[in-house]
DNA sequence: GGCAAGATGATAGACGTCTTTCAAAAAAAG
DNA sequence: CTTTTTTTGAAAGACGTCTATCATCTTGCC
């Protein structure tokens, strides 16, 4: 309504030129003088024009077909990661938006770069994948990227591969943030921070680690930081490397768990004495173990990458550039520190699945009322 | 591509009617008997159908109108909400966005009432504005709902109206939090909070002390809190109730500011003599002053609201409102705790994004350069 | 049986862009 | 100059929905 928008016609009349000769300027058609070029992209300016992507979409009854790639196993978080994409691609074909969730073994190069090829074949728009340090991958993104297939890494990055755009936490600052929150913790007095990892050779790991270690010798010096566990993310190997530690000294004060595998840690420190006194306890990501834990007062605070958010950036920024516009990166996803109190509610949504689609007459907008004021006020 | 989605016409057909009594149901205009209004819901369900929004808007050449009503002021933080609103004004506009932003003095209800109705008149789909705990506000939102319009309440929300929902965080959970920290921070030694606060008046600073003393008295029952300090959000106030305080006896080892008039409190924790022990210090959103603040080790956490989140969730549920979709409520805004080391970077973003975007031959997405936003003839 | 009211069908134009086709004009080459 | 090539113009159909109009078919009712 009121101040309609320039369309395409309006820039050909100010360019002075036909509807044909902008039409094949704005989409590359080529075979235009340059005079004309410039011309056409001086009207645009002036003007103000903006494609209607809604318009453009529907001419070309376009879906946009994405997919993500995810690593299968028993990880809480990855799988935490494919149920928040599922529940998305659900609400994403209300947009036209076609999203595939694949799964795949994890770290496994070969496999992905298989799948990746199967996909491409298929007929994709653009792909999310958890980046890994490995060059086949890295060549096969570039070979996707040559095709005009838009490619992002999500939560770890390819280091050396040309993807668009790298979605994720800075895994150092993350590392940082435990370290300060560790530190604060200490109210001024001494200690012993143990670090557990699930392997050095893991990037987001090795960070967090340095990040954490940066921070606690830099402004604590009163805290020594234990050597490190590695514990490969794998419940028993915490456990057992991590119970003679607390049986035999009663001076670690915090510990920081990078990674995975903290059931193992959880078992330990519920077997604590009640007289022994409870460490400081940091760990990543929210998943019903470790919200569970922080919720019964097991560990003291989680730092999350916010998933959901990571995706829905991921989502947005695969559109922007599938629609061939400034590839709209929302503010960097920064980690979140949180404590029982703040700590977001489970499934994050979809608890009841919108069933009232428009039964009552009044026209406007039906149902929409309570549901929402209920979600928002929880 | 591939698949295409069904479409009105398969609903009609599959539904044996005709297109005109399928868009009678969908579009609420009566005057389809009860059979065929089920069979046609019926058919929808069975094909998965949904509505086709960028089409939807298309055929009415619908720009969506919306606007933002934002107390004008000194008050940084509403400054901040007014900056982010304006960056999104623009990237908006590609999607038939139309965000009108206006300013109005703070908790002046009557000013509001004439502003919405002047939005009103001019026609609009839907408003953003900042609640407040006021008769006649809550009288026009009613008004304002009943004549079709969306209406949201943006970081404090307005008790009594009908808003079709409320866009901010849990103040009693951001105060919990912020209770939390300092129980940390004080490593198991006892300690005196000192709470400062705008007004008592004010819903969301009672709040979040509320939720500061909760949290404190139940989990750290060494920490004593001091008689609040009520600094009516003016730094000269704070600065003089303060003084005192810090002169005279040192025993506050924290300090929880839950409003504005910070500048008072950081000028007194920046005068304090070097060999005082210094308080833990915890206060609310990141602006300006905060965030030096922070960076310089004056205080040690701050407690934020995400302006950014809030505004992109409220112009979310905006639009899904205006689209008669079920509204989007994103996850329920947390929140957030900042220290040095994870403070977002300054402008929400634009500082850098990710610079390897490919310099290469591309040919596929040419970049839209600058331009000015313009409307053309009305 | 006839008549009004109600329900349904058929159809067409609009929205802004993409795509294609065909003809015409302008520029470059011979 | 003609011939070829490059550049431009004109137009029409498609995408899926909304809106409007007018004609027709069912009902119920007296």
């Amino acid at each position: 309504m009121q101040g309609r928008l320039p369309t395409l016609s309006d820039v050909a009349r100010r360019a002075g030129v036909s509807y044909a000769t902008v039409d094949r300027v704005v989409n590359d058609r080529g075979g235009v003088a340059d005079k004309s070029v410039k011309r056409v992209r001086e009207a645009i300016d002036e003007l103000g024009y903006v494609r209607n992507v809604a318009a453009a979409n529907l001419s070309q009854s376009r879906t946009y077909r994405f997919a993500a790639i995810i690593p299968t196993g028993t990880n809480q978080f990855f799988q935490q990661l494919r149920a928040i994409l599922e529940a998305e691609r659900i609400r994403l074909l209300a947009d036209r938006i076609n999203l595939r969730i694949e799964g795949i073994a994890a770290f496994d190069g070969e496999a992905l770069c298989e799948r990746l090829d199967m996909l491409a074949r298929t007929g994709i728009d653009g792909v999310a994948l958890v980046g890994t340090d490995d060059d086949i991958v890295a060549r096969k993104i570039a070979e996707l990227r040559a095709a005009g297939i838009a490619v992002l890494t999500l939560v770890s990055d390819a280091p050396n591969a040309p993807r668009d755009a790298y979605i994720g936490i800075d895994n150092r600052v993350a590392g940082q943030t435990a370290g300060r929150l560790i530190g604060l913790c200490h109210g001024g007095s001494g200690g012993r921070v143990l670090p557990i990892v699930g392997a050095l050779s893991a990037p987001d790991h090795a960070e967090r680690l340095e990040g954490m270690r940066e921070t606690v010798t830099a402004l604590y010096p009163d805290l020594a930081i234990a050597p490190v566990i590695i514990g490969r993310d794998e419940h028993e190997i915490v456990e057992s490397k991590l119970r003679p530690i607390f049986e035999n000294s009663h001076d670690i004060t915090a510990v920081y768990s990078v990674g995975g595998g903290n059931a193992g840690l959880l078992r330990v420190l519920r077997a604590l004495p009640a007289d022994q006194n409870r460490p400081i306890v940091v760990l990543h990501d929210i998943v019903p173990q470790s919200r569970e834990a922080l919720e019964n007062g097991v560990i003291d605070a989680i730092i999350d990458q916010r998933p959901e958010v990571e995706i829905a950036n991921a989502l947005n920024c695969l559109r922007s550039i599938a629609d061939r516009r400034p590839p709209d990166v929302a503010d960097p996803i920064l980690p979140a520190v949180y404590f029982k109190e703040n700590l977001p509610p489970p499934q994050g949504r979809e608890t009841d699945a919108h069933p009232a689609d428009a039964p009552s007459s009044d026209g406007a907008r039906p149902a929409s009322k309570s549901r929402v004021l209920k979600e928002i006020d929880q």
